[in-house]
RNA sequence: GUGCCUUUAGCUCAGUUGGAUAGAGCAACAGCCUCCUAAGCUGUAGGUCAGAGGUUCAAAUCCUCUAAGGCACGCCA
């Protein structure tokens, strides 16, 4: 348990002690402990509504139970300096903040591991996301998906949870079948011939050019195949060569998955059959109109759903149920999908199937990740994938750079319609958010430079104590906070609250390095002890951007 | 028509167990570099938390209704 998490627990459990000592209530009616900071300073730091929470049991005024409370409270127990009642009733503690300097030498001995918890519990949870169709460029909104879903991996980690970062491969169905189309038109044309792209063909620019390669690397060698042959050849070409593109630029943006999950698999492996056959043992499959159908509305879905068409073809429901099946077969205890908002529809019935096969739908979590809008210079800009005018997620890193495109889509929560300003990602000035942190770190990083060249370095044992000034205890309790925040982020899975974060320590410690000077040549003790917390807060911040795919540079 | 998402400062957004005077960045205004990076700091101004009811000691937060914008409602994927 990390320091602040232990000073809290120890508040909390003095708290639920004063109450008893005091006779206000009965030890299974008292509320759970909510302590809370305040956001003015003036409050304390740290604050509890049990006097107000406990004004119906005890049947007395708020006020009133305060004072009781506070007659029974063990101060030397807690760390507390001293008690105030204000208000309607809050209870505001003001802390020996001493403690605090007991976690320079955790975070610098932690180094990159400060901030794990095991908040998770080793909790088995897999994460699917980004899983476009390999038929094209990733667009803006899967580069907003691959952010928000590596960014929650990460934190989850952090917190303590054993993460598979998962990518479906829909490589089976019709998608897959027009690209060999779209591939095929694209390689005639590249020879000069005439040929018409399939009506929901591709039209991206990606795959004139798998044609040209086509064209140049073997010439009219598939102009002379058996149509079949031909088709196979372009359908396993353009699949290998568009996974490959999706896995470089994923790597690009600094996105990793532990598993590349093949649709096809589960048509030969047989886990659809064992998945129907499985849906049909407990009964919920029926016979109509010469197809399939899956009786979803008995798990609250609104109309039921096809699974085998009357061609004898399955849906795009049916292998991915046989995934859900074989994702929580694999051990998984909570499942969760990362879907872009125009697939929200699909929520209802996927969490039918997973209660029909026999799972807990709670265990499926499914993040809805809301459209992007670009702007550029004030203007709305159109697009459609449909004509493959869509901005790719490789242009946009190229034009903004990837530390600003990961930045801008971790700081927003994924469930908000996100407007993209463009001009202001580009801008290097101080417009643009993503340097306020970088920027902090770099002049962590040149601080620490000049200490070395003027022989003041960090020294084990330097007298933390002398950190007493307010910027310096505000900056501390930041950096303590830390873990207490990656957990947060993990169970309420909201990794924006990281982006937040960082924000926030970046703006306790430029507010302290504009307040007091590291590097003091007169006072090497003190200069020593800052030093020692500067670099807790370079770590920390460190770890922190890393969480959101964002480099901390040593220079700016 | 039905379901889901959104609506908070001029703009983009935080506010995720209901708490005290609703916050940040940008934009605006006024200051701060003989001093470790001014991509920074300090201060000022800016709000009917879309609207109306309700729940309670307390609501931006929970419930109901209304409005506006977005997305989805296929034997497509």
């Amino acid at each position: 348990m990390n320091i602040a998490e232990k000073v809290q627990e120890e508040l909390k459990a003095e708290v639920k002690a004063a109450v008893l000592k005091a006779g206000l209530a009965q030890v299974e009616e008292i509320p759970a402990v909510v302590l809370e900071t305040p956001k003015e300073k003036a409050h304390g730091d740290y604050s509890t509504n049990m006097a107000m929470q406990l004004a119906r049991i005890a049947k007395k005024a708020p006020r009133a139970i305060a004072e009781e409370m506070i007659a029974h409270f063990d101060s030397s127990k807690a760390s507390i300096d001293k008690i105030e009642i204000a208000g309607p009733g809050f209870i505001n503690f003001y802390m020996n903040n001493a403690y605090l300097t007991d976690l320079i030498p955790v975070v610098l001995k932690e180094g990159e591991d400060y901030g794990n918890t095991n908040a998770g519990n080793n909790e088995k949870v897999q994460v699917e996301f980004v899983s476009a169709n390999p038929t094209g460029d990733l667009h803006l909104g899967h580069a907003r998906g691959a952010a928000v879903g590596d960014s929650l991996c990460n934190v989850l980690e952090k917190a303590g949870y054993d993460v598979t970062r998962e990518y479906y491969i829909n490589d089976a169905g019709n998608q897959i079948h027009n690209l060999a189309l779209s591939v095929e038109a694209r390689y005639f044309q590249a020879l000069g011939q005439d040929k018409e792209m399939p009506e929901d063909g591709y039209q991206g620019q990606d795959i004139i050019g798998i044609g040209q390669k086509l064209a140049d690397e073997f010439d009219r060698k598939f102009v002379d195949m058996s149509e079949k042959e031909r088709y196979e050849a372009f359908r396993e070409y353009g699949l290998k060569y568009e996974m490959a593109k999706l896995k470089k630029d994923l790597e690009n943006f600094r996105v990793h998955f532990d598993v590349w999950y093949s649709e096809t698999s589960l048509y030969t492996n047989g886990k659809i059959d064992e998945a129907l056959a499985a849906l049909r043992e407990n009964g919920h499959i029926y016979e109509e109109d010469g197809a399939v159908w899956f009786r979803s509305t008995a798990f609250g879905d609104d109309k039921d759903r096809v699974l085998i068409k009357n061609d004898g073809t399955y849906t795009y429901l049916t292998p991915d149920l046989a995934y859900h099946k074989d994702k929580f077969e694999r051990g998984h205890e909570k499942v969760i999908n990362i879907w872009g908002a125009d697939h929200h529809g699909y929520i209802p019935r996927m969490k039918a199937a997973v209660e029909a096969l026999g799972y807990n739908p709670n265990n499926l979590e499914v993040e809805v990740i809301q459209l992007v809008h670009l702007y550029k210079n004030g203007e709305k800009m159109k697009m459609s994938k449909r004509t493959g005018k869509a901005v790719t997620m490789r242009e946009l890193v190229e034009e903004v750079g990837l530390d600003a495109v990961r930045y801008f889509f971790a700081m927003r929560s994924g469930d908000t319609h996100m407007d993209f300003d463009l001009d202001l990602a580009v801008s290097e000035s101080n417009e643009n958010p993503v340097y306020y942190a970088q920027y902090a770190h770099a002049r962590i990083s040149s601080i620490l430079r000049q200490g070395e060249e003027q022989g003041i370095t960090i020294n084990n044992e330097a007298d933390l104590l002398l950190l007493e000034a307010e910027k310096e205890i505000e900056l501390l309790k930041k950096v303590g906070d830390f873990p207490i925040v990656v957990a947060e982020a993990a169970e309420k899975r909201i990794p924006h609250r990281i982006a937040n974060y960082t924000q926030e320590l970046s703006a306790a410690f430029h507010s302290f390095y504009n307040a007091e000077k590291v590097l003091d040549a007169s006072n090497q003790a003190l200069s020593e002890a800052r030093l020692s917390l500067i670099k807790a807060v370079q770590i920390t911040l460190k770890n922190a951007l890393k969480l959101i795919g964002v480099s901390a540079p040593e220079k700016m």
